[in-house]
DNA sequence: GCGACAG
DNA sequence: ATCTTGTCGC
């Protein structure tokens, strides 16, 4: 099955296979940023120097129910001290690559990477010190025994942003199976602990499964994106879990979608032309 | 061959 | 991703 460029899924996929390993070469697996991260004690004294984590942003695409390849693009910036969401914008596209499991960034990091270039310029002071992606960074299938290099990798790289990868469910990778991390940490010996990490049978440590609330039962799956430390990115995204998911990309999947709705007329134009 | 497969 | 109502509880 050839499409309108000639080319077939699966040399579309070679290449973007490639291409994966090509910006993987670029991953930085380290905290590497000149914030640190605010602990508690920090509100009564600010002595320090030293710039604190306090502009987080989230990535969300919400789509239009009548048609899949019409989606919103939603960018949002949290105030960590308060949870003020103090930037949005949203971006409404018709996408032009399908949704294949392991190539979500060939769908969605181009858009995203739009409405990150555009904060930049437009409002710098919100330019996120840190970006949180719906969709995995390193739990992601990328073979050679290494592992992966989901969306929230792709974006950072291309971004050169520090990101994290959420997911709401595990992408079955190394022998990592949802259920069975479940069962660990809903196991009575586990009841206090929230943090599962997620190291599988080739002993690869891919991310973690976290009960983000007490209230929680279901895990979130997070992964490192680009230069920070699977440490670093629990902390901060513990931080900015009100609810299950993180505020960041609560805001932006609850905005964007809200915008698709109160917006209708501009999916109905993007779908003509 | 069969099932699994982020969003 | 999206289709979908109410319901139980803090």
């Amino acid at each position: 099955m050839e499409n309108i460029h000639g080319t077939s899924l699966s040399s579309q996929i070679n290449n973007w296979t490639g291409i994966q390993e090509s910006l993987r070469r670029r991953l930085v697996l380290e905290d590497d940023f000149k914030w640190r991260v605010p602990t508690h004690e920090d509100g009564s004294e600010e002595n320090s120097i030293a710039e604190t984590l306090k502009y987080v942003g989230g990535v969300d695409l919400s789509f239009l129910k009548d048609d899949p390849s019409i989606a919103c693009a939603g960018l949002v910036v949290v105030d960590l001290d308060n949870f003020n969401v103090v930037y949005d914008d949203f971006s409404v596209v018709q996408l032009q690559i399908p949704y294949i499991p392991g190539f979500l960034a060939f769908r969605e990091a181009p858009i995203l990477l739009e409405l990150l270039e555009k904060v930049k310029h437009d409002a710098p002071l919100f330019y996120p010190q840190l970006l949180m992606v719906d969709g995995n960074g390193l739990l992601h299938p990328q073979g050679k025994g290494s592992v992966g290099f989901g969306l929230a990798c792709h974006l950072g790289v291309i971004a050169n942003l520090p990101t994290i990868g959420i997911g709401k469910n595990l992408h079955h990778v190394d022998g990592l199976v949802q259920s069975e991390v479940r069962i660990l940490l809903e196991a009575k010996e586990n009841c206090s602990k929230d943090l599962v990490t997620l190291t599988g049978y080739s002993g690869s440590t891919w991310g973690a499964a976290m009960r983000s609330t007490e209230s929680s039962l279901k895990p979130i799956f997070v992964s490192i994106g680009h230069r920070i430390s699977l440490d670093t990115a629990l902390k901060a995204v513990k931080m900015t879990c009100k609810y299950r998911v993180p505020e960041p990309i609560r805001q932006a999947d609850i905005r964007s979608r809200d915008y698709l709705q109160k917006h209708p007329w501009v999916a109905k134009i993007v779908q003509m032309q």
